[in-house]
DNA sequence: CGTGTGACGCGAG
DNA sequence: CCTCGCGCCACAC
């Protein structure tokens, strides 16, 4: 029998998407907690890489960059692409800081790091 | 096949 | 709170 342990790069991908699937409308998760959920502890740029392919249907303006253990911000570099991810969140009522950060607080779907 | 880069993360100073 | 540096993984050249 094979391994039902999913080892192609397409089925990682799978993983990865259905984590940021399950992200509830609101709040926000990072790279490298998608990662994590996706059984790739250190693969935060695939998960990265996985965003930039950008499928439609997937909510991936929910996974953003790790400020701090306890603020968010957005790590899309393109200013134009920042700013639509910025917009689709405040759409789900997401709060920005002042500076541009998001308060993991009050938006973020798990708890980071204690 | 070696090198550089990127929608990242974290420790150290 | 700030900047700097290294580790990580996949891809382009």
């Amino acid at each position: 029998m094979k391994k039902q342990k999913p080892t192609g790069p397409e089925a990682v991908t799978a993983a990865i998407y259905a984590v940021v699937r399950a992200i509830p409308r609101g709040c926000v998760a990072t790279y490298g907690q998608v990662a994590e959920l996706a059984g790739l502890p250190s693969g935060h740029r695939r998960v990265a890489r996985a965003m930039k392919t950008c499928p439609s249907g997937l909510p991936w303006q929910r996974v953003v960059g790790r400020k701090d253990a306890r603020r968010a911000q957005i790590a899309i570099q393109d200013p134009e692409h920042a700013a639509l991810q910025r917009k689709l969140l405040e759409a789900e009522k997401v709060a920005f800081d002042a500076s541009g950060f998001i308060v993991l607080r009050r938006h973020g779907w798990l708890p980071i790091d204690l």
